[in-house]
DNA sequence: CATGCATCCTGTAGTCCCTACAGGATCAAG
DNA sequence: CTTGATCCTGTAGGGACTACAGGATGCATG
């Protein structure tokens, strides 16, 4: 099990969450502007005290921007999940327009990964004397 | 042979060129302000005159911003195919680089497909009471 | 206790890659 | 000759950060 250098019981400093789910601290304090993330209750001294809810939120937000989710989808799921607690139909919408989305994205980055491997491949070594980068152009032409 | 609509033999205008390619107009033009497309010839009246030259670049531009290359590596791909042709393994070195990139989005991708499709799947039609939302975050912990 | 360095604070400005708009000029059609 | 589409330049806005200025604290050490 991971030692997380706790602080009291269940309490992180704006660098210790940073860290811990790994966004960083401006990025933190910026999401906390535009209310992505609620603001946090705050020690004597005015900082930032989070506990596990709120890292657990961020955690979220980090992993669906990695995925390509924007801002606003998140707010919109993390909204789902809240207090209202919405319909599910409503994450049934996000989720499965987004869907589409990513399953487009993947069948490109599947051909991308296609076309780099065989650029590399065929530049392998600075060997060839004119590189077919160009043909990277030619390559997406649908035909 | 899909017919372009020519204005003449083998010239654009800045519309034609946008419609074509399918990159907007302003963006052509921002392209062109930062110098990532030459500056095209100017018919009498000052318009911008684009040949097929132009055309493939803005093309390859548009494919490798689609794939995800930065404009900078796009910028540094397409010195590479210019007058100075530098060396292949430069291409190789961009083009590997990218693709390890593209390699681990993938794999995000892939999970993320199987999350959504599942989360899809258990909300189907807003029956279950509360949505899995937020295992979405659960689900890609590294176990 | 003083010094130093890390960390925190607020607030503003910069980055990347566009996108939109204002305020005109010009063209082709009716 | 008027109308509407297209073009021009230039500037400002937007999303999602990221960096920096200018301070205030906290913590360890001599």
């Amino acid at each position: 099990m991971p030692a997380i250098t706790p602080s009291r019981a269940e309490s992180f400093s704006i660098g210790e969450l940073s860290k811990h789910v790994g966004v960083n601290i401006e990025t933190i304090r910026y999401y906390e502007r535009i209310k992505m993330l609620p603001a946090p209750g705050r020690s004597a001294n005015g900082r930032r005290v989070y506990g596990p809810a709120e890292a657990r939120i961020l955690a979220f937000i980090r992993r669906s921007r990695d995925l390509g989710f924007t801002l606003e989808e998140i707010r919109a799921l993390l909204a789902l999940g809240g207090p209202e607690r919405a319909s599910c139909a409503d994450v049934h919408k996000i989720a499965s327009a987004h869907l589409t989305n990513v399953r487009s994205k993947l069948s490109d980055l599947v051909k991308l990964e296609a076309i780099l491997a065989e650029t590399v491949a065929r530049c392998s070594d600075g060997a060839a004397p004119d590189c077919p980068v160009l043909d990277i152009l030619d390559a997406g032409r649908r035909g």
